[in-house]
DNA sequence: ACCAAAAGAGACCGATTGGTCTTTTTTAAA
DNA sequence: TTTAAAAAAGACCAATCGGTCTCTTTTGGT
């Protein structure tokens, strides 16, 4: 990896976190400047514009989120493990471990209702991706009888994102983990 | 309700649609001034900052929501039509009959998590409140045999809104109204 | 109808915004 | 070590930001 390419990584690892920390609109490429400590030149050499480098910090937010999700389920034989695992990644979504400012999908989400139609389609397809890999699950364990067969998985997965998107932006904002704990609780009670 | 007083209200309205359509941060005083029909003087004397304006205006939106809440809720002897009120009301949300731009709760919690300090207490309280008219209804319900009594209403209120606000930011973001309308539905199997 | 007070207009301000462009420095292959 | 290309610096730009202040208009009680 040349110079060119380490300091377009290092621009957009630091940006993804500002911006999904602080928001597209409220981030500025001011703050990207101090956080990599480069100059405007640097920054406009690698991204033609703000859009651009937000669409690309944004993209890398997902597939950092998405890489943790099948890296923790994957080689697991049982599906209320593979569910820990995914509910585990879900958890550090709430002490910034892996990504800080929350889950980019919401994030983006709400910032992007009824403006930005530039990342639509990549929230849409990132949710897509993110209810996908909870269905998965759910199936697996429809076919190894640990879940019942009557579950419609697709169903069940939307459920299931939706109210732990909900109870995660309860926990941020009360920094108080137990809403989360609590319906990842309930849907475990549910599924197994 | 004299001149001044109209005025002040005309903008409250206005601006109160544009912060939870556009979030705070991204709506200009000049968005407002063309909303509103009015000059930079006439905004900033009935307000002394955009601050002062955008938690005017959200406590405007909060009480709008609760108010609705409640008279849909009240006088209505059952808990099952009680949370169907509930939830006509939430629905509303979708597609901007009483407030455009989705939940302002969410739409606040999101943009103002790691950053404004200023609105956070307004938010939270906005979210216990509704958290606890939910509440009421699930200990209405089983005082009245219609819920169960091993439900704890303080938990099943929160999983409750979790679940709607997530499918919510689903609903709006695939501009599909099944998300909310299945989450509502599962939710209604699982209380009555 | 008068007039003080309330309400609003709109020019103006410094700071910050995203972005451009020329110049300088660094890189890495020969 | 040389050198052309890649990378980065940083001065500069117009537009927009929130906010102030003075001056004008409108209001509503007398």
């Amino acid at each position: 990896m040349n110079k060119g390419e380490r300091t377009k990584k290092l621009i957009i690892e630091q940006s993804s976190s500002l911006f999904n920390k602080n928001g597209y609109k409220s981030t500025s490429i001011a703050e990207i400047m101090e956080a990599t400590g480069l100059k405007k030149g640097g920054i406009f050499y690698h991204f033609e514009s703000k859009d651009d480098l937000a669409k690309a910090s944004f993209s890398y937010s997902l597939m950092t989120l998405k890489e943790n999700y099948l890296q923790a389920i994957k080689s697991k034989d049982r599906a209320c493990v593979q569910f820990e695992a995914f509910t585990t990644i879900f958890k550090t979504l709430l002490n910034d471990d892996i990504i800080v400012g929350g889950c980019p999908l919401m994030n983006a989400a709400i910032e992007a209702d009824d403006s930005n139609i530039l990342i639509e389609d990549a929230i849409k397809e990132g949710f897509a991706g993110l209810i996908n890999i909870i269905k998965d699950i759910i199936d697996f364990g429809k076919s190894q009888n640990e879940i019942g067969k009557h579950v419609d998985s697709e169903h069940m997965a939307v459920f299931i994102l939706s109210s732990f998107e909900g109870a995660l932006a309860l926990s941020r904002l009360y920094k108080d983990k137990r809403y989360l704990d609590m319906v990842i609780m309930q849907i475990n009670a549910m599924l197994f």
